[in-house]
DNA sequence: CGACTGTTTGACTTGGTTCAATGTACGTGG
DNA sequence: CCACGTACATTGAACCAAGTCAAACAGTCG
């Protein structure tokens, strides 16, 4: 099984296994107050046990779950602010990912009796976490191919400030397969949604991982925007 | 649209809105502790401003979340010590309805600085909700119909306690129409994955409500027990 | 220029949905 | 006590959205 660098976040320099090519500069330069990761690192292990809880300051981190036969489910896209680690018994309940060079900070358990307001910066993202759970399963639960990739990429592309700069490109740092694995779809049918939604007018591909908006309202109608 | 008891819950007696049949009996007794909800009552809706986080003391609730043209969701299945109530914004993510009879306890949303105990409680058992979230997340995404009724069986029956007495068989206060929304199905599906299961012998049912797990091995199996 | 990795598109298959009966438990009132 | 009505569950047959298998295409790097 491919190695977390679990145990080297949060202490001295973090080497780390990597996919594909190397994207990042060299190990961790900040000592205390989080550890530098690359891209496409493991950060932990489903299953191993769960000393920790992390939170992402910068970057974007993905958590997986697999079935014992290697379907693979992408659980939750995290990016600053957000906490994973989390622990269903003494075991992690998911695997984390980097999808993109982060910074990540290790609060130890103990931790948070000591310290009442990370506590409550803990409460209050968890329910943030939780509630987009929610939607998540309304999605996986109830939305077809095309109307769970048009709630994905408007999830990738909140809001455009009030009056402010009109709608940039995004660029995804996830493969076919990634969002795939995080809608509960196959690769093919994202591609295909993609072209769908392009066809359509409501999205315009630059390149396959560059992608622009172009008609909100009828992507937040696709996407169900209650 | 159907009146949530929200406003009720707390003060002083609850009367409700009920689906078919009376079930349970006369409003409210305890005024402090929390209040006696009977079976199939909304608690709360979707897009309701949110005020307070309401705590299941006893009994079961589940939380659903709608589609603008219907399509129905059931995000949650909560039982005791589990919370609701959250919100995105400032207003509910979800909607509310009990199960069976339920005690519910609302804490205002200001209690949380002062009361350090319930805080702590509160992130408890958001973690476990979440990692619950995960595991459905997983469910929904990856799995056969047979899979996820199986993952719901086990789900309900959760562990014979160890040396403790037999499987019994267990109430499902669900319809088939509620699993299939907790699951992502049609409630057709869910009915052939009950005889299915039956025909394989994994499961008895006594009544259309009324299941008995006789192969759990096998159970967990499907389930994927990681 | 290849070689590689990831994406798109096409043709075919299939698990689950949809539509349509039929079956079954339960409560009510004659 | 039994006939009837209602609500829910089961089963069957036809259909379709998404999956599978396979091939061609497009960037990127050495």
């Amino acid at each position: 099984m491919r190695q977390a660098i679990e145990d080297r976040i949060g202490t001295s320099h973090g080497t780390s296994t990597m996919r594909g090519s190397i994207h990042a500069g060299g190990p961790a330069e900040h000592p205390v107050p989080g550890t530098r990761v690359p891209a496409h690192t493991t950060l932990l292990h489903e299953g191993d046990p769960a000393r920790r809880i992390m939170e992402v300051a910068e970057g974007a981190v993905m958590l997986t779950k697999l079935l014992p036969d290697g379907r693979r489910q992408v659980v939750e896209l995290l990016g600053p602010g957000d906490m994973f680690g989390l622990a269903c018994g003494d075991a992690y309940a998911c695997s984390a990912e980097t999808l993109t060079a982060s910074l990540v900070v290790p609060h130890e358990r103990g931790a948070l009796e000591r310290d009442a307001a990370l506590a409550a910066r803990l409460l209050r993202r968890f329910e943030s976490q939780l509630c987009t759970m929610h939607a998540h399963a309304l999605a996986l639960g109830r939305m077809s191919a095309l109307e769970r990739v048009a709630f994905f990429l408007l999830r990738l592309m909140p809001e455009p400030a009030p009056g402010a700069p009109r709608d940039g490109s995004v660029h995804i740092a996830m493969t076919r397969q990634e969002i795939a694995d995080f809608l509960g779809l196959t690769l093919e049918t994202v591609s295909r949604a993609f072209s769908e939604l392009k066809r359509r007018g409501l999205v315009a591909l630059l390149r396959a991982d560059e992608v622009r908006i172009r008609d909100r309202g009828s992507m937040q109608r696709l996407a169900g925007a209650a």
